[in-house]
RNA sequence: GCGCCCGUAGCUCAACUGGAUAGAGCACCUGACUACGGAUCAGGAGGUUCGGGGUUCGAACCCCUGCGGGCGUGCCA
């Protein structure tokens, strides 16, 4: 790899300078072309020689220029700025590319380990939305990153199948179904179960509601309780009765029938009631073949998929052991806990005191499952960042145990999905459908192919495709393309736009290649061309643009990041119009050009083929 | 109350974790060879990086403080 000969190149130099090698060359792509084509960062280079960086810099520009494929080193402001031979950026291109494509970009960040990545976790009573889109393409996206540094990847899905919110559905369904059934109402699975979701939701309001109505008494002991704030102002009324309603949802949730008819099911559910368990089996059937087909259309998919139902009892014997270990303790009233204080957390109840499991018991009992027996070297979970709390007491219990792969545990904790008109809410159907998004985005896509198809040559179901592809990848792209961690606003509008940085764009680029290189049908190795004759700087641009994309795969991997992969294609992409632009290919008379040209189009296709691959892009030879 | 996260162009987002002149896209303005596919390219305008202190060769990034927003703080998930 040219990248690293430069960097043996460099500490070859500095050991001759300054007497000693360095542990690491700061070898780095400037961040503004003008400078150069590669840059020595001096001022990292200081820390550890422990000399000025000015002075180390104009010393290793002075040894150092004109070596191999080095051209010529300036130190400027602490930095040297490396002007490469032509010749070796192309070499170290695009015969690297051509000769072996899948392996171009990618690295041993992750080498030898086996990790899981735990995604998407959706409740089994209502379709996907918007929210879940983003952990669904993170957690895939994520895995093929890791996969690409070398790791072995188990993709992993929770389907929390049990609880209070199942009960709801069902619940719904029993009262109201009539004993439809997805078949006969036409609905897809998880569509038809959410609706009784909702369905109970607003049942459930109206029959609060008309309890607060008929007990006036009740209300009025809540205020006396809660009606002063801690400076003994008065709560304002319409503020009071919102959290008054509010906290039915658990504190009052049985004074309503619907409420109490909720949880003697989940009673039953758990004392294993035959005929609760029997509508839960068809329900939870549905909603999962409804969810399946979803994540088929959504291109992401599972090597194993974990039940709560099957999972929520793992974690009880685990605690046991951690008691007699004296890591937990059981307090009068029987619940067990830990106290996690001295760690800056809090006292955390690991198991009821009527010996149930709750969330993290659940948690404990899987992690340690899915440690031993697929044998992993570390877990990572892609979960929204309101669950941070309970992740950081997780891994301190895990640490607590004594389980050394403690410390390979991460929460990649990703941030809201935001609507322009605010947070979605999905009781107050401000929810965006992930079904309905992906069959508009489509529907637009259809609408711009059309537009470029003025004869309508194209085939119906060729266009569907398209039109599904494009759509599918554009919100692939900007649901990835916005660092994890940060919430974002998601605007319907904007995700079936087709310029600027987006997904749409990046296919275009793909397919034109593709055009182009199917037209050209020259299939002369890379080893055959001459690819001196490339000395247009857009198409010194672009060789360096694929040059820096092992790097940037090895630090997507390294900070569980994919929208650094996004980051590079864009401009990538960008660096090939601009190519394009200027300099002809196809029509281009001299042959020799033609071809070395070609040979740039055809490396740069494969890049762009690696990197959308990394976000699990589909793509498409013609648009 | 306490804890964590966030605040960058009118809007949506970057900035390789402390490094050069803070960059893109959208929107706005001006241009481009009858276009190897114009879903493009060239250019313009747009910034006190929320305010105020500090740390150092150097701060959007670290520390303190104030303001604004989000999320937590369950024997819920």
């Amino acid at each position: 790899m040219l990248l690293d000969q430069i960097a043996v190149l460099a500490n070859q130099a500095i050991k001759e300078a300054f007497g000693v090698r360095v542990s690491r060359v700061p070898l780095e792509f400037p961040q503004n072309r003008s400078f150069g084509d590669l840059t020595i960062n001096g001022f990292m280079l200081a820390r550890e020689l422990k000399l000025p960086p000015a002075g180390i810099a104009e010393e290793l520009a002075r040894c150092i220029g004109g070596i191999g494929p080095i051209d010529s080193a300036a130190a400027v402001d602490g930095y040297v700025n490396l002007r490469l031979v032509p010749e070796a950026i192309f070499q170290g291109s695009i015969p690297q590319v051509l000769h072996d494509p899948d392996r171009f970009g990618t690295n041993e960040e992750r080498a030898g380990k086996k990790l899981m990545v735990e995604y998407s976790a959706p409740n089994t009573n209502k379709p996907q939305h918007l929210g879940h889109m983003r952990t669904d393409f993170l957690g895939h996206s994520l895995s093929l990153i890791l996969e690409n540094a070398g790791a072995e990847v188990v993709k992993a899905n929770l389907y929390n199948d049990r609880g209070t919110h199942i009960c709801k559905s069902m619940l719904a369904y029993q009262r109201w179904g009539e004993g439809a059934t997805p078949e006969s109402s036409g609905k897809k699975g998880d569509h038809f179960v959410g609706d009784f979701y909702v369905l109970f939701e607003k049942r459930f309001k109206e029959e609060r509601d008309a309890w607060i109505e008929a007990n006036p008494d009740h209300y009025a002991a809540y205020r006396d309780k809660h009606g002063k704030d801690r400076k003994d102002r008065d709560v304002p009324e319409e503020k009071l009765r919102t959290k008054y309603a509010a906290s039915f949802k658990d504190e009052y949730f049985d004074k309503v029938d619907l409420g109490r008819e909720c949880q003697e099911m989940l009673l039953a559910w758990e004392a294993e009631d035959p005929q609760v368990r029997a509508l839960w089996e068809t329900m939870t059937a549905w909603v999962i073949e409804g969810m399946e087909k979803t994540y088929v259309d959504l291109g992401v998919s599972f090597d194993v998929v974990y039940r709560e139902s099957e999972t929520w009892q793992w974690g009880r014997a685990k605690v046991m052991e951690g008691l007699e270990k004296g890591v937990f303790y059981k307090r009068d009233d029987e619940a067990i806990e830990i106290d996690l204080r001295a760690d800056k957390l809090d006292k955390k109840v690991v198991l009821r005191s009527d010996g149930t499991a709750i969330y993290v018991t659940q948690d404990i009992g899987t992690t340690i499952r899915k440690a031993e027996e697929h044998g992993l070297d570390g877990q990572v979970w892609v979960v929204g960042n309101e669950q941070i709390y309970h992740f950081q007491v997780l891994f301190k219990i895990m640490e607590r145990l004594g389980y050394g792969w403690a410390e390979d545990l991460y929460h990649l904790a990703y941030g809201m999905v935001n609507l322009p008109d605010g947070r979605m809410k999905s009781r107050e159907g401000t929810v965006v459908d992930a079904d309905n998004l992906l069959t508009e985005v489509a529907g637009l896509a259809t609408e711009e192919i059309k537009a470029r198809d003025p004869t309508g040559e194209i085939p119906s179901d060729e266009m569907e495709h398209r039109a599904r592809t494009i759509g599918l990848a554009s919100l692939r792209f900007m649901l990835l393309k916005v660092s994890p961690k940060n919430d974002m606003m998601f605007d319907p509008a904007d995700s079936v736009s087709f310029d600027g940085d987006t997904g749409a764009r990046v296919l275009y680029a793909y397919a034109r290649l593709r055009t182009m290189i199917n037209d050209a049908a020259d299939e002369t190795p890379p080893d055959e061309l001459d690819l001196t004759v490339l000395t247009h700087e857009n198409e010194r641009n672009l060789a360096l643009s694929i040059l820096s994309f092992s790097g940037t795969t090895a630090r997507a991997a390294r900070d569980l990041n994919p929208s650094v992969i996004a980051s590079f294609l864009i401009e990538l992409v960008r660096d090939l119009n601009r190519f394009y632009d200027r300099c002809p290919v196809l029509k281009e008379a001299d042959e020799a050009t033609r071809k070395a040209r070609l040979g740039l189009c055809r490396a740069a296709a494969e890049v762009v083929r690696r990197g959308t691959q990394l976000l699990g892009m589909p793509l498409l030879d013609r648009m």
